[in-house]
DNA sequence: TATGAATGAGCGTTCATTCAT
DNA sequence: TATGAATGAACGCTCATTCAT
């Protein structure tokens, strides 16, 4: 019966990525010992080396975790291709906040800045960090096709301009990393207004953040 | 004799805190042990501890150097008041793009993100960090008045556009601790058209960034 | 199964504390290092940290199990009540020689002197000697008790003289532990005969000490 | 000028030895470390080794101190001879517990316990407090000498007798040592009650303690 | 499969002692 | 003589990982 022995594994995995992340996030990857994730878990020590090589393991696959729904939104967007950029980026960010401020994201959050600060050494984490940013390239190729067709503002450099979208994103998490009564809202809309300046006007009005100066 | 003193213990503190700084840039503050440093500074063991109380002390003390010159560049900022808002945020990223591009600091500044990834969970770090995000208030306040001036589009939130500012300066060290060939250059052009939408028309063309559309 | 594992974690216990013993009247309870009991014990530093909290907790176990059973034989001497003082006088201290001369616990003594020592200065060690002298208060109001029944000589202070009879068993380990080869009979006699004097005559002469002077 | 040199030697060795009695009756020997007896004597660490080869050497110095005047009293008792040996013991008791009942000299007691415990595996310690015992055997042949005149009860081991004021003597100075509220008064006067019986009646009653049992 | 006791290298830190000034 | 900064071995303890049961 692999069927059940595959289920089994994928929970057993899961109560450990679990376990990891509530650790990761209270303490820190370097923080949080083996010990403290046995703990957490309610597994064995023994147990979590039959699911994962070893610690450096389960921060990978935490890590990869936390980026495949990110992923899956900006796909998502980028399938929309450059006919409409600026409605597809005014809706991944409109997705993408409404996201991060699920109940308990808030939390699990806290360890992306945890793994961005490792991925400046570690080469493994860099590599998945790098995946979730390999998009950056995809975007950069749909911003320089919407921007000859007049979906944005010639004066800005596409990847640049990629790279901004990305910051404010990773600003985000990592302001409310430390005050976690941040509010998503007002920010968002913030974004929205400041990036819809470079973007052709929404189609979609409801999704437009703040106004535009005369 | 205690001005010799007193510039040797200066001397000493200096050797120790850029070993330190190198070692974390290096390994993370978790990852670089006090051997790592006393290897890198040429000093015994014992004799670090003459300067600092432990570890602890050495990344609070490099934590709050990093701070520094980021917060008097700010200072300046404010001092302008809100008479010219948009010159001002014109200046102060300008001033802070050349600065992170000088020789080194791109290697430095990787220690940022391992303070902000420990400010998550300690509180002394915490406190550091929030002493270098303690003018927030202070812009927020005179980008409120500005607002009130005409100097900020008024469908901008005020707090919103200083993190958002925020979060760009941030986001920048991010993704270059990540690629240290991440030229500044047409990020921040791209960071100056964007915010520049939502300011009043820079009084010194020289430092504008991108075009403006429409 | 909690069967074999709490026998397991009293024997590992016992492993430690013999070792922990031994090196602390070897060397001092400071100077004796965890590596010694590491090596006295054949176990690994690590495993001693499963079954104590610290070389304190160590040093805690070790001077409680050298109250315990001077404790007991007390328990019995002050069960018997103050009807026949002298006779329990006798019977304990009777005993206590008997007990201070089986083979190895002169050595095991030693410890005694040295937790005497820290006892001084740190209040957990303090706690666990007053716990062995707490009876002290116990010996003295069955001795006032005696002494109203015409038991002790009326003009002896009770707590003072409960006192002395603590002094003669500390300085006997004290002067022993310097001299392994001083015997206990010529002393025990001798206290026997000291305090005989003051105590009503033995109703067993059996284990009268000296005679009485004429 | 040597007469100003050797009085200042002394002065230097003194203010050390006080500092180190303060600090080992506060921590302990091996608690009060190097550093601290730099800090309370208000010397510097290379000073202090030009008065003493180590810490090892202040150790030995501040012991045989404390045994000094102890001396000095107890040959005192010896050079009446054998001829009114219970006065002599009587007049050194009383002596004694006077002396150790001087303001401070409490405090400075602790540090004998220390003592007596690293005499244990110590052999330059156990020496010295040997040198303290070493009247032992001049008192012992004192007490038998008298014994043979009628001052001493025969039943009674001169040696074991020697033991017993040693002990009486030690037990008070470790119990006063957890307990600094404990006064001499009442134990001196039990100790001179019992010890009284076995010696011949004091020819001067000033100085005798309890009473006597019909 | 699962357990949890065991390992032992490595951690941050302290210490008695030395020696250039 | 006196200073106090420097040394580096050794301290108590933790950790990711292994393996007999």
């Amino acid at each position: 019966m692999p069927r059940i022995r595959e289920a089994r594994r994928v929970a057993q995995r899961r109560r450990i990525l679990d376990a990891a992340t509530a650790c990761f996030a209270r303490s820190g990857l370097d923080g949080a010992s083996m010990q403290d994730i046995v703990a957490e878990s309610g597994m064995s020590a023994g147990a979590i080396y039959r699911y994962f090589d070893g610690k450096a393991a389960i921060i990978e696959a935490v890590a990869t975790e936390r980026h495949a729904r990110e992923r899956a939104l900006l796909d998502t967007a980028l399938a929309a291709g450059p006919e409409d950029v600026g409605g597809a980026v005014r809706r991944f960010l409109s997705d993408w906040f409404d996201w991060v401020s699920e109940p308990g994201e808030a939390r699990r959050r806290r360890v992306d800045v945890h793994v961005w600060a490792n991925a400046q050494h570690d080469a493994r984490l860099r590599a998945i960090v790098s995946e979730g940013l390999g998009p950056l390239g995809d975007v950069t190729r749909v911003l320089t096709e919407a921007r000859a067709r007049g979906g944005l503002d010639p004066a800005v450099d596409p990847e640049a301009f990629a790279r901004v979208l990305l910051a404010l994103i990773q600003g985000f998490l990592l302001q409310r990393s430390w005050d976690p009564d941040l509010e998503a809202g007002p920010y968002r809309d913030t974004v929205l207004a400041v990036v819809g300046h470079v973007l052709a006007p929404a189609t979609d009005p409801s999704i437009t953040g703040g106004g535009r100066r005369g």
